[in-house]
RNA sequence: CGGAGUGUAGCGCAGUUUGGUUAGCGCACCUGGUUUGGGACCAGGGGGUCGGGGGUUCGAGUCCCUCCACUCCGACCA
């Protein structure tokens, strides 16, 4: 490509609200405009670059065996009605109605589409089992887009549904799609891992993400400092540690605590160190049908988790509670602890305190709180006492693996595969006739790759403060050559021959033939964040062209004889 | 969805408080010239329904009403 009649456009500034940086160097380096909030027109170089990573998908994917299909972007309201998934969606589903009223969705995902394509198409085991995938644009009606291509409305995704006859071929697949993205992001030249994680509206059995590590990541990743472990945060458990009380009380004891409310006043108040204190979070859990006030007690030191305190109780979702919705159920607000609640409130214990002892919590009893009390003591608590993994893995917890300190840091979700089982299949009556003639519903997997959101999260992770650093794989022009003056023939020829002899050997070059001073030039090469450039400029008279490295930053002098081979090198390592 | 803010040329902004000629500046763009290794300089030029609608007024970018869009914090989010 010739840069002089290429519809690429830099700019100095970027808009204001642009705050991370790949949002920042994809507008200024021409590489999207927005159209309005979280959807963007996609420019030449975008476009390059997103096909790049779609190539790289398409080869991994057929190696893996899966088949690329195209389903419509348009779907019928109605099979989003038959999973229930219309209500559960809700208003991030973009309804849409044709002339007749008939109504529509824009596809969010496409399960309903999948199953409703091979229900009644596959009928036999002996057709199974298939992998059918498409990148294709999705729609989601986010309440806040934000971050560039992070979090669009509108953006490209590969998504893949695989249907089997047995449980043991669904897990044979899924580890297949593992093995298959976890080659797709080494060619793509990222940091990354894969962590366990949490289903969420996709439903399903099993999950995991696969996390591009960069500080502007949304989600917190749990990792082992130690050996592979590593875990979404919403999932991610720990190692029961159990420290012994130095503190005995002969008995157990309420105490008077004067507005003590919070952990650290009624632990500075009382003299105990908060790790052997109960602290109680009240959430209002809300069901299909109902809503209900939970209590999860946790340690003093710990933080509720709210995806697994949700996934603890089967709620929908938990939304914070008044103190006066507390007081109506017989709680008393700062005061609240396991033992002599309202035979009505629904609790749940953390299991890190399952074994505790000598513990300070609340008594359910304006101004007092009890000590030394320990969970060990079953006969204090109701029959009904549940508990589950609910407290926030923190930072020097120790791995539920090998046991070494856990670290926490920030991801993008870049994939996610799933296990789906029956959860499409059953409700949308889909099935196949096994060995015995019996019909059975599919046993289902899906997984999934955001592919703009790869081009932004490749970009958190590899730039600098002047631009991007494109991994090669992916660049939209591995090399760039400058030409210095474009008014010198000299050097004009030079380049020209030695761009269409790379080009020849089929590397991706473009040719800096602007008429532009060298600075411009310079800039828009580490902006645009081209692997290598090639300068041919005012040292071209002493037969002398420079290379530059765009990631080392190390620039070198070559006569103009050795450079193509110097180049292809370079693009060959 | 709750809270806050912004909307003036492609981008970044001033002007709005206190209504008053023809709405300005930098970058970008066009023409000519001089420059040519880190975002040049001189001269000339084009580009605006001041987010939309309504109102007050002799007069509205500026005041009032209303609608819309976009952004930030949070909730939410395969």
């Amino acid at each position: 490509m010739r840069w002089s009649n290429f519809f690429a456009y830099t700019l100095k500034e970027a808009p204001k609200d642009a705050v991370v940086a790949s949002h920042k160097y994809l507008i200024r380096g021409g590489y999207i405009k927005q159209v309005a909030a979280g959807i963007y027109n996609f420019l030449p170089l975008g476009k390059i670059v997103l096909d790049n990573i779609k190539k790289i998908i398409k080869e991994e994917m057929d190696k893996a065996g899966a088949q690329e299909v195209m389903l419509s972007f348009v779907t019928p309201y109605e099979l989003w009605e038959e999973t229930g998934r219309a209500k559960k969606y809700g208003d991030e589903l973009l309804r849409i109605e044709d002339r007749k009223g008939q109504k529509f969705v824009l596809s969010p995902t496409n399960e309903e589409s999948v199953v409703d394509l091979v229900r009644g198409t596959i009928k036999s085991y002996k057709q199974l089992p298939v992998n059918l995938y498409q990148i294709n644009l999705k729609f989601r009606d986010e309440a806040r887009p934000r971050f560039g291509l992070l979090r669009g409305r509108e953006f490209i995704m590969k998504d893949a549904y695989s249907f089997h006859a047995t449980r043991e071929d669904l897990d044979r697949e899924f580890n297949l799609m593992q093995e298959t993205y976890e080659n797709i992001f080494k060619k793509m030249g990222l940091d990354f891992r894969v962590v366990e994680a949490d289903s969420g509206a996709i439903g399903g059995s099993g999950s995991r993400e696969f996390m591009v590590l960069a500080d502007t990541g949304e989600d917190d990743i749990v990792v082992c400092t130690e050996c592979n472990y590593a875990a979404n945060i919403e999932v991610a458990t720990r190692k029961h540690e159990q420290r012994e009380n130095p503190v005995k009380t002969e008995v157990i004891e309420e105490v008077y605590t004067p507005n003590k409310k919070s952990i650290e006043e009624v632990c500075e108040f009382l003299g105990v160190d908060p790790y052997f204190s109960i602290k109680a979070v009240a959430k209002k859990a809300v069901f299909d049908d109902k809503e209900e006030v939970v209590v999860f007690f946790i340690r003093g030191t710990d933080t509720l988790e709210e995806t697994k305190a949700k996934n603890a109780v089967g709620a929908l979702e938990l939304v914070d509670v008044s103190e006066e919705e507390l007081e109506k159920v017989g709680l008393v607000p700062g005061f609240i602890g396991p033992f002599g609640l309202p035979s009505n409130v629904k609790y749940v214990i953390d299991d890190d305190l399952r074994m505790a002892t000598e513990l300070v919590c609340g008594a359910n009893k304006k101004d007092y709180h009890i000590k030394g009390a320990g969970l060990l003591d079953a006969n204090l608590l109701g029959n009904l006492t549940l508990y589950r993994d609910i407290a926030a893995v923190k930072e020097g917890d120790k791995c539920p693996k090998c046991g070494k300190p856990l670290k926490i840091t920030k991801g993008i979700e870049v994939g996610h595969i799933f296990k789906l089982g029956t959860a499409y299949s059953e409700p949308m009556n889909a099935t196949f006739l096994d060995e015995n003639g019996k019909a059975k519903p599919f046993i289902m997997g899906c997984y999934g790759i955001g592919v703009s959101r790869l081009i932004a999260a490749a970009i958190e992770q590899n730039h600098d403060e002047k631009g991007i650093i494109w991994p090669k794989e992916i660049a939209p022009f591995v090399v760039d050559i400058i030409v210095g003056d474009v008014k010198k023939e000299e050097q004009l020829n030079f380049a020209t021959k030695l761009y269409e002899k790379l080009k020849k050997a089929g590397v991706r070059v473009i040719l800096d033939d602007r008429k532009e001073r060298f600075g411009p030039k310079i800039a828009d090469f580490e902006l645009v964040g081209f692997p290598i450039g090639v300068i041919v400029g005012k040292k071209l008279k002493d037969g002398k062209v420079e290379i530059r490295d765009r990631k080392s930053g190390e620039k070198f002098e070559v006569g103009g004889d050795e450079v193509f081979e110097k180049v292809m090198e370079m693009v060959r390592k």
